[in-house]
DNA sequence: CTTTTATACATAAGAAACTTATGCATACAT
DNA sequence: ATGTATGCATAAGTTTCTTATGTATAAAAG
């Protein structure tokens, strides 16, 4: 997923979710480059973690492919379901209080 | 080392290292206990965890051992070294970049 | 007096979620 | 002709857990 951060080990279909949350659909390939906009390429996603990711949450019901010609070549668009966005309000908010503990016990400083 | 999060996948050598940072020295035990008093039991380490987690940490030279016999049975007391204490300084920053990251890429709301 | 609970350590099998490597294929630039 | 960007995919290996066990002592409970 990235360089040598333990720590986002659980968090990519959190930012899937959030990006298919907003995005009506998207692609695999797509979700990698607006991943390395968003976060000025300090968070880099590996095809070999997306994409069995994206097949996970696929045969979960969270969400659903449809595959397009474009330019000769097969694009796999992904949009999220109902029980998709659902399950995205559950991972935000395990997210939120992940930080929060986080944060309370290792007595951060938060620089906003 | 708790409920069903996954995010707390690589927090467990960093709340380590805090603990023993401001403690001169804990055993195993003591640090399961202070955690659960910490967080009001919302995260409960598991033996299983926890003591693979200090065997590492010490063969890594983060920290050391002494074992003394209290009340009839064996404990084994660790503290940090000095080169744990420039571990624990690497780890918080990438905690706080870590939380700064998804605060950001995530927008959650800070409720401080 | 025997069983449960708390204290205290440890390891081993299996699961989850990655990394790293590889493979296929098209299009464009050098 | 070769490298870079686009676009998908899988497979072997690693790390870090969970879950299950095992050993041992002491105090409390029945």
């Amino acid at each position: 997923m990235h360089k040598t951060n333990q720590l986002y080990k659980g968090t990519l279909s959190t930012i899937i979710l959030k990006l298919l949350a907003e995005q009506n659909r998207m692609y695999g390939y797509e979700i990698t480059q607006k991943v390395k906009e968003l976060t000025a390429d300090k968070l880099v996603l590996t095809e070999g973690a997306l994409y069995p990711a994206l097949h996970k949450l696929e045969g979960d019901g969270i969400l659903t492919t449809a595959i397009e010609r474009v330019d000769g070549r097969p694009r796999k668009y992904y949009a999220i379901t109902t029980k998709g966005k659902s399950q995205y309000k559950i991972k935000l908010q395990e997210m939120s209080d992940f930080v929060q503990q986080m944060q309370s016990l290792l007595q951060l400083k938060i620089t906003t």
